[in-house]
DNA sequence: TTCATACATCGACGTCCGTCGATGTCGTCT
DNA sequence: AGACGACATCGACGGACGTCGATGTATGAA
């Protein structure tokens, strides 16, 4: 696994988690466990062309755009989003792998 | 903060989650996006009869047993783990309702 | 070149978090 | 009654986190 954010652990229900397993996903946890940085991964998660530039995210908070810019940052540090520049804009697209590998872990926890 | 004038890409569309279900969301995952948290949940999730009493837990960490027990009163506080005292032991269980929960979140943003 | 725009980075501030030792509380046994 | 064990709580410490204003970098236009 060289690359981050594309942890593939044990299910919570199946047999328990090494400290290792814990250890590569925690990161990408942390990362969405921020109100500020899961309502930007559902941005442009939700957005009709699955990616979005800084400048219309910026507009959908009441924060800095050097914060955004942070919390960006450490969505693409964490693996969950891929970035890219054309020309002035920086577009920011969710990384399917990513967030599957978190969705795995709660996937065999189905209740009724 | 706001002088359209030229757009740079397509608007953001779609349904994106509020500002109230971030926020109701996120304490879930602050509280997993631990190592020793989320260890902890997996250890009782995949115990034999679904729960496990705090002696145990202690032992499966190299922690003092006062932080096994701030990391479970977390978890309890969130809502993910129900709290059951039987005699001297206390037994935690998984609650599956928070974690579907969490899981939910995953499935309507990642399609599988 | 000069200027304006879009975004990143820096430095600093206050706050929250994980961990510990010490202590408190409750239940059990003798 | 007293003593012991299982957990919880308290207070404190160091480090990490979210946010900001200011500044830096790069692209495009005048």
């Amino acid at each position: 696994m060289s690359e981050p954010g594309l942890a593939c652990c044990t299910p919570l229900s199946g047999t328990a988690m090494s400290a290792e397993q814990a250890e590569q996903v925690v990161p990408l946890l942390k990362a969405l466990a921020d109100p500020v940085r899961l309502r930007l991964v559902s941005l442009i998660a939700s957005s009709a062309s699955g990616e979005a530039c800084v400048c219309d995210l910026n507009d959908a908070f009441d924060l800095t755009q050097a914060t955004i810019s942070h919390h960006l940052k450490v969505l693409h540090s964490a693996g969950l989003l891929d970035r890219d520049k054309r020309g002035v804009w920086v577009y920011y697209a969710v990384r399917p792998a990513a967030l599957s590998a978190v969705a795995s872990l709660f996937d065999t926890a189905v209740p009724a």
